[in-house]
DNA sequence: ATAATACACGAACAATTGTTCTGTGTCAAT
DNA sequence: ATTGACACAGAACAATTGTTCGTGTATTAT
């Protein structure tokens, strides 16, 4: 068999969607994920559930969970909100695993960075980034995290291209080797540089060892912006 | 709790027609047999089905064998339907509940009766009637029960007419009360009285109460030769 | 070529669920 | 007082049924 491919209605959704109204039309209920395999010639049950799990994401039908014939086929009224309701409950089902990261701007060299409001829950952000929990600090406080898109080449210093996505955690200090997102009064630039706080200064050192530090005498001309709490490279193979 | 007895709608039947359509209503399919258990408040399933057979039985309601969640409630207008096909098809079940009597031959005044053999099994009837096991005393084991047909006029004391067919129980013994078919050797003769054992004497009444009772002096002259248990009148209505 | 994705089977498993059997108590009639 | 019908509980059983997992194959994208 074998039909469909990405999405839409395959033969296969339905034939299973019309078995379901007659089967309900003549029984009073639902057939069993069986008699629903054996109406479109599946043998095994897992298939029929996987298609079923199909129509229920695209809001065609709903049932319960360990419950047997509990399918009810949905009226295109009743689609979209089930539709709706079944995207957030999936979204809530991973709240835990998966975490959204508003992308606040871009981050330039030559300007300053876009100022994190103190609550970042009240900013509009361009866009999010989706983050599996399992890749940041356990105690890292997802509230506190924002993200910035790069805008060209000019971060290379801190092995970060043009178009990277940096993920950052609001700070107004840092500790030593925190790799940090500062503006620099002196300069008028943004960078990315790892900290290092030295007798009377402080040296802001590249990621790439072959270049080398900023030394800023005066600490009042250094703004922290957030610490570097990932950098985020989305690799795409240029077509030749 | 308990509440019915014999007809008509209890309060639980009530309960439960209502949380049928109530749980229909809001899940799209019906209950389990614990989850109605669980609604009004029966603890045992076999109690759930207990009532659930009662109101199919009504009509009310129309459920599939070993299917699960499969009880519809019926509309008042498919009720009736239901409610004959019930009938009918209970009537096919009941193949042992109607059992077939032998006819073992004609009972006729002035003969003795066709002696019942000991196994009846072995006896070839003339044909048989076949009797609703309801209508019979539960405990009446069908094997010792045979049948004969009634010829002439004789039998008219004992209300039975030219034609009935009369369903007794082997038995050489009778209790006071039990309508019996006897031989009376002194008078050559069959016939069915009310048997009432006196002290030195038997006395025989017949079912019309406008006629004497026959007194047998000598025990040993009266042969018992089974207790009615039924008669059967087929009336036909005779073309003027 | 390789990896990722979609489609498919089958079996084993665990829950849910309908059925049946045994026993108990009550009520009405004999 | 005994019997039988009725109302009920509880448990054990067997079937139905939803879920999941391992595996395999084809198709698409990289």
């Amino acid at each position: 068999m074998m039909a469909r491919r990405s999405q839409g209605l395959s033969e296969r959704h339905r034939k299973i969607l019309d078995f379901l109204t007659r089967f309900q039309e003549e029984n009073g209920y639902s057939p069993s994920i069986r008699e629903i395999g054996d109406s479109i010639n599946v043998k095994s049950t897992s298939l029929v559930d996987y298609y079923l799990n199909q129509l229920e994401q695209m809001g065609f039908i709903s049932r319960d969970n360990r419950v047997s014939r509990s399918i009810r086929v949905l009226e295109p009224a009743e689609r979209l909100l089930n539709r709706a309701v079944n995207t957030v409950r999936q979204a809530g089902r991973q709240l835990d695993d998966i975490i959204p990261i508003p992308v606040l701007g871009r981050i330039v060299a030559s300007e300053p960075i876009p100022v994190p409001p103190s609550d970042l829950a009240y900013f509009d952000p361009d866009y999010s980034v989706e983050i599996a929990r399992s890749l940041l600090p356990t105690r890292e406080r997802p509230e506190d995290l924002f993200a910035l898109e790069v805008q060209g080449d000019s971060m290379i210093d801190a092995m970060v291209n043009d178009g990277d996505t940096v993920i950052l955690r609001r700070a107004q200090e840092a500790n030593n080797g925190d790799m940090v997102a500062v503006w620099l009064d002196d300069r008028d630039e943004t960078t990315l540089k790892y900290f290092y706080k030295e007798k009377d200064r402080v040296r802001l050192q590249p990621a790439n060892p072959t270049m080398g530090p900023i030394y800023v005498e005066n600490p009042a001309s250094l703004r922290i912006m957030g610490k570097v709490v990932m950098v985020i490279r989305q690799v795409k193979s240029v077509a030749a």
